[in-house]
RNA sequence: GCGGAUAUGGUGGAAUGGUAGACACAACAGACUUAAAAUCUGUUGAGGCUUGUCCUCGUGCGGGUUCGAGUCCCGCUAUCCGCACCA
């Protein structure tokens, strides 16, 4: 206590290893206590912490410290994301084993995480790529089998010609593998999916009742399921006995159709290539854009004319209209294989895409619906697409009907013609999970030429990962390990093949939460009491990016579970909250080079120059830290430079948590300032004195103002208003450090208002609060685990009230009033205002509005 | 392209439709010091003059609703996130 600076390093690593001495995070599953589960999203094992997982952890450890301090069993775990691709990058890069490199990775995360001070339960730490973790989604998978939730579908995939390798999107760059350079090739490869769509309805309907999540997530999640109604559209191809089947949601626009177009992947396309090289080519090169709809969508749009013609299901209306009914078929690079049926009908005046293509094709545009208002539309550059006030016009039969009576008037007239029906269709598709890689966990079936595909039986799990592979960038190491493969088919007996496909790791991350309520447990996948008890996840916190996939399939995957018998929750998360980004600054020497922070000095001005020999540097905006624009900072350096109390603080200071962060130097200094500055104002902590019997109006002031901000903190906290809390907090701090402690009553109030604050900054900073507590505060137990601060109702209203004045909604003037005071009195007051006099001058006052301890308005 | 979000001083941001700028950073001035750092005190949205308990303007841009709009409504612009094999 004699030491004036504060010690971090000596006091953070006291602190982490008393708690791991005393088991102070551990979770007891019998505790009669009201449980809380608080989870961060899991990190993949990259090697290193990063400022946005410091950003969560610290999000997270405040949650679940301050719900321990609430009285809450608290359950906060942490395990490994392990499987995945960069493994496997790295293996082939540096020649080392992915689970060696993961293995390694975790360890060194994991201490890491541990100068954090985080409040975790570590004895319930998972690892995905363990077999004791991956055997049970074995089992799990099988359950989805039997009941018809996993089956064999053709899927394409982003082929490397010359490594001869799925490439996932992240390796397709400008439509060519990111390290051959070949341009790649779309392939169809029979794969495993998993029934979502089955769930959709569920998984929409269900939205509706998560309180706790952000209405941003849930629309999201409402528009990625994206349940539409509209119909199927049957056109005969002219001269050919097939049908052209296409989904509409406008089959009202259909007199203004004007060709019909489909995908470079539809049958048809496919089927015309095999005679026609020019089709041949633009299918190739259509194929080039990979398989991600962001770059299908994006790319310019083409098309490619079949020759073949499709008849209108009106013809004879349309003929009259003045329309050709034998439309052409196009192959468009924008029509997607995966929605609908691969093909559509387009409309031109009615729809952006349809029209920038009739432009450029020079088709016809024919106007069929009208604003209810204005009329026809003159259709140049832009189509009305209004579906709330458009009228049908130049459409026979629909004229004059409202859009939203067209669409059914014309589905029941396809029907009952047979050229239609109605449907809904979900713009979500089932989930496809096989990966053909090999850090993956394998899939549990063996393919047998009798007797078809057979599961693994129970008693065989798991199927376990070879070790012994190679890695050279060439196809998939499972497939070609020599023996691996080779089994017998459970069923007859004879040789036979295991699935080389391994699943997708988000297979992994979708019930994760799950296994933390029974980490070990080793014949299931946790145990139902427990997990009935412990879930639903109270507090989920992650990034935003998760918004619609990992989110989706966690709560599929919790349905399924429950379905199974596994658990009876049907819902993973109840609250839900998504962190913002941390950026910085961007740096770049005199000949665009990308430079590191540590390289850069910046002036006072703004101007920054280089370290090594003083060239000016450009100044760049504040980006997502990321290592290609070389604006890192290491969490490592951090902590260990300014420890783990001023990290946490700064990075959860200032800034919304839902909002983007930005990290800089000056206020990482500021974060650490505040510590010293709290380690200060607990050296001039009076001793423990007894409460006077009246206290000095000073004295009163503060002990109001600690009751007014434990009401405030715990509120922001509720509501992960990290900042506010922080603010308030700065607030009382800097109202502590201006109390006099000559009498009793200040000597009374600052250590009462001291207190208070340690308490409440001890999720925040819980080493420097744990120090205070016990050097200071002279307590044996753990801050940790002491109660969080109650607020007095009786100190939080005062008997006086600031009230504001204005006139035509303008300030003019403040008035002191009584609580509650006559409010006729309280005009006249505000009439005599001088600066209220001159600007009512002679105007007749029209009326005044009195809002209650808060203002008055005169109306003139 | 489609879907979702964001925009307030020099900077990060605060603000149940009711005193815009809390809290912090930076800057400037002062105290302490041989000096620096640290610390403490003060000033700090812009403009104006009559320097006041003053006036005008001000929450990305253009409109609207209201006694009153950063907040609600309509229309833009810019930036960010996601788009199904990165996690």
């Amino acid at each position: 206590m004699s030491e004036e600076r504060y010690n971090f390093r000596t006091v953070e690593e006291k602190w982490q290893s008393e708690w791991e001495k005393e088991k102070a995070f551990k979770t007891d599953e019998k505790s009669d206590k009201p449980k809380y589960y608080a989870l961060e999203m899991f990190p993949y094992p990259s090697g290193k912490i990063h400022m946005g997982h410091v950003r969560n952890y610290a999000m997270g450890d405040v949650v679940a410290r301050f719900k321990r301090m609430q009285g809450f069993n608290v359950l906060h775990p942490m395990g490994w994301d392990a499987f995945g691709l960069p493994a496997e990058n790295a293996a082939i890069k540096h020649g080392v084993h992915p689970a060696k490199w993961t293995k390694e990775n975790i360890a060194a995360m994991r201490k890491q995480m541990k100068k954090m001070g985080l409040s975790i339960d570590w004895d319930r730490e998972v690892a995905t790529c363990d077999a004791d973790y991956y055997k049970h989604e074995q089992r799990v998978f099988l359950d989805m089998l039997k009941r018809g939730l996993a089956y064999r579908k053709d899927s394409w995939v982003n082929w490397d010609p010359v490594e001869q390798t799925v490439l996932a999107n992240e390796q397709v760059v400008d439509g060519k593998g990111w390290r051959s350079g070949a341009p790649v090739e779309k392939r169809k490869l029979s794969q495993w999916s998993l029934k979502i769509t089955d769930y959709a309805d569920e998984l929409l309907n269900e939205l509706d009742n998560l309180d706790g999540w952000p209405e941003k997530v849930k629309l999201m999640q409402k528009n990625w399921i994206g349940k539409s109604t509209g119909a199927y559209l049957y056109f005969p191809i002219v001269g050919k006995n097939e049908t052209l089947e296409v989904f509409t949601t406008r089959p009202d626009t259909l007199f203004g159709a004007s060709f019909c177009a489909i995908s470079a992947q539809h049958p048809i396309a496919l089927e015309l290539a095999k005679t026609n090289p020019d089709l041949a080519k633009f299918i190739k090169e259509c194929e080039a854009l990979g398989t991600s709809a962001a770059s299908v969508e994006t790319a310019e749009k083409k098309g490619f004319d079949t020759g073949l013609k499709v008849e209108h299901p009106f013809a004879e209306e349309f003929k009259k209209l003045g329309g050709n009914p034998e439309l052409p078929l196009y192959v468009a690079n924008f029509v997607l294989m995966e929605y609908g049926t691969g093909a559509i009908f387009a409309c031109p005046a009615h729809d952006q895409r349809d029209l920038d293509f009739a432009r450029k094709y020079g088709l016809p545009v024919r106007v069929v619906v009208a604003h209810k208002d204005e009329g026809e539309p003159v259709v140049t550059d832009t189509a009305f697409a209004d579906i709330e006030d458009g009228v049908a016009v130049n459409s026979a039969f629909l004229n004059g009907l409202p859009t939203k009576q067209a669409i059914p008037a014309m589905i029941k007239k396809l029907e009952e013609i047979g050229r239609g029906k109605a449907t809904t269709q979900f713009r979500l598709r089932d989930w496809g999970v096989s990966r053909q890689r090999y850090w993956g966990c394998p899939i549990p079936v063996v393919h047998c030429e009798h007797c078809g595909i057979v599961p693994v039986p129970e008693k065989d799990l798991p199927v376990l990962l070879p070790e012994d592979v190679v890695f050279d960038g060439n196809g998939n190491p499972l497939e070609k390990h020599p023996t691996w493969k080779h089994t017998v088919c459970p069923v007859c007996g004879k040789p036979a093949l295991r699935e080389t496909d391994t699943f997708d790791t988000f297979f992994e991350s979708s019930w994760y939460f799950a296994r933390y309520c029974s980490p070990t447990l080793a014949d299931k996948p946790f145990d139902k009491d427990i997990a009935d008890r412990f879930l639903p996840v109270d507090q989920y916190v992650g990034g935003i990016e998760h918004a619609c996939m990992h989110l989706l399939y966690a709560r599929f995957f919790t349905k399924v579970l429950r379905d199974c018998g596994y658990l009876n929750v049907g819902e993973p998360f109840k609250g839900l909250f998504t962190q913002g980004m941390v950026c910085h600054e961007t740096y770049k020497d005199a000949d665009g080079n990308w430079l590191f922070p540590g390289e850069v000095d910046k002036k006072p001005d703004g101007t920054a120059v280089k370290v090594s020999d003083g060239s000016p540097v450009t100044v760049g905006r504040s980006e997502k830290m990321s290592k290609s624009k070389y604006n890192l900072i290491d969490p490592e350096d951090i902590l260990k430079n300014y420890g783990a109390d001023a990290a946490r603080l700064f990075v959860l200071s200032d800034t919304p948590p839902d909002r983007d962060f930005e990290w800089t130097t000056a206020g990482i200094d500021g974060a650490w300032r505040y510590v010293n500055r709290l380690w200060r104002l607990a050296q001039t902590c009076p001793a423990e004195t007894k409460k006077p019997e009246t206290l000095t109006k000073e004295a009163d002031k503060l002990v109001r103002l600690t009751h007014k901000t434990i009401a405030a903190v715990t509120e922001n906290l509720e509501k992960l208003q990290f900042n506010v809390a922080l603010a308030k907090l700065r607030e009382l701090t800097n109202a502590v450090a201006d109390m006099k402690t000559d009498d009793d009553a200040g000597k009374y109030a600052y250590r009462f208002a001291f207190e208070s604050l340690t308490r409440m900054l001890a999720p925040v900073a819980p080493h420097a609060c744990e120090e205070i507590w016990h050097e200071v505060f002279g307590q044996k137990d753990l801050i940790a685990l002491a109660a969080w601060p109650a607020a007095d109702k009786a100190f939080l209203v005062d008997d006086a009230v600031t009230i504001a004045v204005q006139v035509q909604g303008k300030l003019r003037g403040t008035l002191e009033y009584a609580k509650d005071g006559d409010e006729e009195a309280l005009k006249q007051l505000a009439m005599q205002i001088p600066a209220v006099k001159a600007q009512i001058g002679d105007k007749p006052v029209r009326k005044i509005i009195v809002v209650k301890n808060r203002l008055v308005n005169i109306v003139v």
